[in-house]
DNA sequence: CTGTTAGCGCTTTCAA
DNA sequence: TTGAAAGCGCTAACAG
């Protein structure tokens, strides 16, 4: 015996002895339709087990309901959580989500965008990897409906919705100035990496806000996601020994533990010898030792928030871009005490 | 100015002045075809920016080459893993794949199987609930893929995968009384989860065989998924004062961290005063502090295993189902050092 | 090697 | 209030 094959709008039509689209309107809860006929209809469907095939409807309605997600590693902490409120609000529109994985590579990014195309998302939520954005150039010329998650491309007339990061960086180095820190490191993000460069804006602007000359921005130089801690951990461990730093400032969460386990190794003591602040709060973060004092940032409400950004595009492709910065907070914990 | 419409197999047939038929033959590497002709068809398909429409393609063919999954928390990082493999091998396969998260909720999971088949799914992979289990009985009778992931039910003819929690309750329960715990409890899962029941059976053996009296097995009652680690610590919290416990077994990882964080809140040392064991050996436990000895499951691989036995389903739908039961690891730290 | 035709399941005119 | 018919974009069977 193989799969049963589905029953479709025509079986029940013939069942009932109506059209095929008196069928439709009663399922589709259209209003010309005799109440009794309609009772008839449901009744049928539901004795024979109709469930709706949405691919026809997508077919003609061009409309599938269906948005895509582009993220570098959604086993990384943060954008699992960001995604759970996109997957949260989607579900509640009645949006399904297809998320594809981009691993931090800019060609699975470009192939990522063309197999959501061609699966027809109604619209686009982009991690951007931002080494290279030729791919998201050409779905805004498309007028595909995209928002950018995360991270900014400067000067693009784009939705996009990312975290108050200049804020974030200032927040967390006038932190570990006040707690009394002279020699502050920050491990920041790529190069290339428009939420790094910001937080590095931050960070400088606390230090010079505080006549601290000293200033030390290390990039890291990762090459696959998933490895932030283990980049922390190299970074340290080579400068620490040379430069005598009292602070560091971390550009995630993931990179702070994973600095600290190499001052650990060192037996230098956080935070008495030297404070670290990470920053997310990652679920993790509190419940390190010693706990984590990282920028919060409310990675639910970015998902939720991100998604609705993408509806009101996809349903009004001509609406004004617009740009949301989200506010974050300070989370004073054992690394700074 | 609206989103563009996009191109179609006619639009291409009429600018080359061919049948769309041809087109189609073109575009998907058909052998009837004049080599020629297929490159005319290519080079204007690719001026055109033409891309395919699986809808289309899916309607006709009656797969939609997407598999959907559900998940109680995506952001839980047991399931992000294993969800990770999950999307990895899918996206090799040419296969997408929709996530639900069912927040541990048995509507939502009755509710998730009706939106992936409205979606005609070819497939679900299914981390079932267990508290409730019509919804995958209907499922199986109308012989729907799928495919149960961590969690099995029995005596049900139905692809499985699982890892072998009778042996990892028993290595985790061993290495306890090996390092000389007189007094272990396990902290469980809820009643219903045989995954949980399989490693208090593994707990059990492993105190008979080495003739230890004591036993104690404590089951969670969570509302909520993404309460474990609150769970753990408010179990021992209460269960630690009363009885004089040397060693703790918890069902997974995060229930140990909270089972740690409330030992450290009491001032009982781990691993001096008590020995705890997680499972699941997620990404934290070795840089949690005490690193957390657990029992390794290979998560990746689950996922990927997981895809190739749906796909294998979906390939063939009588094909004899199977159980997979994938080994389990003692991983030591220094939580019961 | 290529074109004609039918049809996947649904929605949407338009007419009755 | 209902039905007939067209068509969304694609593939497949068949004929030429």
């Amino acid at each position: 015996m193989k799969q049963k094959k589905y029953v479709t709008i025509k079986d029940i039509s013939k069942a009932v002895g109506v059209s095929i689209n008196t069928v439709s309107r009663a399922l589709n809860d259209k209003p010309d339709i005799n109440e009794k006929t309609k009772e008839k209809i449901l009744e049928k469907a539901k004795e024979l087990g109709y469930i709706k095939n949405s691919f026809g409807s997508i077919l003609k309605t061009q409309r599938s309901k269906i948005i895509g997600v582009i993220i570098p590693d959604s086993s990384n902490p943060f954008f699992s959580e960001v995604f759970k409120g996109i997957e949260e609000e989607a579900r509640k529109n009645d949006y399904q989500t297809m998320i594809i994985n981009t691993e931090g590579k800019y060609s699975f990014e470009e192939k990522a965008i063309s197999t959501l195309i061609e699966r027809r998302v109604d619209g686009i939520l982009l991690f951007p990897m931002q080494n290279k954005y030729e791919d998201i150039e050409k779905l805004l010329t498309k007028k595909y409906p995209v928002v950018l998650v995360g991270r900014g491309v400067e000067n693009w007339n784009v939705d996009e919705i990312y975290n108050n990061e200049i804020k974030g960086g200032f927040l967390a180095t006038e932190h570990l100035i006040k707690k009394g820190c002279k020699k502050i490191i920050m491990i920041s993000a790529e190069k290339f990496n428009t939420a790094g460069k910001n937080r590095e804006l931050g960070y400088l602007k606390a230090l010079e806000e505080n006549k601290i000359e000293y200033k030390n921005i290390v990039n890291i130089n990762k090459l696959h996601e998933g490895l932030y801690f283990e980049e922390g951990e190299n970074i340290v461990q080579k400068i620490v020994d040379k430069e005598k730093v009292d602070g560091i400032f971390c550009y995630n969460d993931l990179i702070a533990y994973g600095a600290i386990e190499s001052l650990k190794k060192k037996n230098i003591n956080v935070p008495n010898d030297v404070k670290v602040v990470g920053y997310d709060d990652i679920r993790f973060s509190k419940i390190f030792s010693p706990s984590l004092t990282t920028i919060f940032v409310n990675k639910i409400k970015m998902g939720k928030e991100a998604f609705n950004m993408l509806k009101r595009r996809i349903e009004n492709i001509d609406s004004t871009t617009m740009q949301i910065t989200l506010d974050v907070e300070l989370i004073e914990r054992k690394s700074t005490e």
